[in-house]
DNA sequence: CCACTACTGCGTATGAGATACGCGAATTAG
DNA sequence: CTAATTCGCGTATCTCATACGCAGTAGTGG
């Protein structure tokens, strides 16, 4: 019954034992996740190729692929070193504040490695730091009878949003920093340009209000705006949990 | 007064005028798009390299070069070609049933060209089919007393939301087509091997109750799931609805 | 202590991909 | 006609991922 673990559970739960024969390696899986993250910390994802990360530690390009079957391989790992252990959440908070700090906690990490939102997913979470934040957004419904499927449906909804969120913020952020105004001067003074109020009615009238002026800055820092988002979200659990419980 | 439109703009609203010296041009943006968008749509986006588009316009690979700066500014273009234009919305529908028929007019557009959610995102909606569903989506909320801000943040929620989920459904489905057991199996084997009960409870819960047994099949017709995390939004909206307009 | 075997690091080579540069041909304004 | 443009595209460069295989190393069984 002790059936064959696939390659990528492997890599990602380090499985593997230490071969007995051969030469010490000198490099582990451990010391390459670390140095790729390095790079794409210090200058974003697309630096991360094989050569930038071996070259970060010393070693050959080739040298990485003994550790390491592909690049796909390397981004898997990178996204669970990206997420960090998860905080501690207090024992007593209902699930609105636990789902709270959840956010604040992902966006902490995410804030840390904004890479992290680009890297592809062609699998459900399998590493063990996503299913340790799985486990506590999980967590935060305890207590409450509601079916399993319920609370699955809740948080993968939490999960899509703020990454979702998170990826948007930070994309347009990075587009800002790199090109602060994209659109002749501004935003707003491009809507204006563009903006037909026979065809785009709704926006016609915003703009008309001078609503999009002030907003040239697109920083992430700024979490006003993510936070109502994920209160609304939040709203919806607890409509949700109403119908569910009473 | 005349400000200059930045080349982006130009772009996408195809403002350029035809120019009166020179050859006539054998190719136009329009049929670089159309061509990159059917490259795309049958082999998917990592097929969508220059030459491979300039071949199937029977053109030279640097022929593209005169229309198009660089390829993240044909991915910018063929962005907006995706979005196809947003169908009628009825009068009568209030705004539930109106951004529920928004979030099913993008799935629709989105199943025909599943690489749009791996396109970057390094701007804000500018393009002139972004900018129709943007307005379509505001004008949901239309007759509703609400403030600007508070509509264009429901509406941006919605967007992040309907995106992001559509990206996790759809890069699933990628991911399992590609591999369908990457976890010895099952998702649900691979979890029974390295889940602990102690480090992750609630997950270990479900595991135990054999929650993910079944679910092997991550198909994104499988819109239930979907259409549930919607609706939790949506009841989130009609939260912050009833909060401002009473 | 020796041969064997399972490993290691890494050099070389291949093939794809984006794109700078600039030539020569086409087209029209004056 | 001549000059001003604009077009298509060939050539070349640089960056990447990665297949392949060699040579050296460390336990192992004789």
């Amino acid at each position: 019954m002790t059936e064959e673990l696939s390659p990528d559970l492997v890599l990602l739960w380090r499985l593997r034992e230490t071969p007995k024969r051969g030469p010490k390696p000198g490099l582990m899986v451990d010391d390459i996740v670390t140095a790729a993250v390095e790079v794409a910390d210090a200058e974003g994802l697309d630096a991360v190729s094989m050569a930038r990360v071996a070259a970060h530690l010393g070693n050959s390009t080739m040298a990485l692929y003994r550790h390491i079957k592909s690049k796909r391989e390397l981004l898997m790992l990178m996204a669970d070193a990206a997420l960090e252990e998860p905080p501690e959440f207090p024992a007593d908070a209902d699930w609105r504040a636990g789902m709270t700090l959840w956010a604040r906690g992902v966006f902490a990490a995410v804030s840390r490695h904004r890479w992290f939102v680009h890297i592809p997913i062609s699998a459900p979470p399998f590493g063990p730091r996503n299913l340790m934040w799985f486990d506590r957004a999980l967590g935060t419904l305890r207590g409450l009878d509601l079916p399993h499927e319920i609370k699955y449906s809740l948080v993968m909804g939490l999960v899509t949003y703020v990454q979702g969120g998170y990826r948007l913020a930070l994309d347009l952020a990075a587009g800002y920093a790199e090109n602060p105004a994209p659109f002749s001067g501004s935003y707003a003074a491009g809507l204006r340009k563009v903006v037909d109020p026979h065809q785009l009615p709704a926006l016609a009238e915003m703009v008309a209000d001078g609503f999009f002026e002030g907003a040239e800055d697109f920083e992430p820092s700024d979490t006003g705006d993510f936070d109502f988002g994920l209160s609304v979200y939040l709203d919806g659990v607890a409509a949700q949990i109403e119908r569910f419980t009473r």
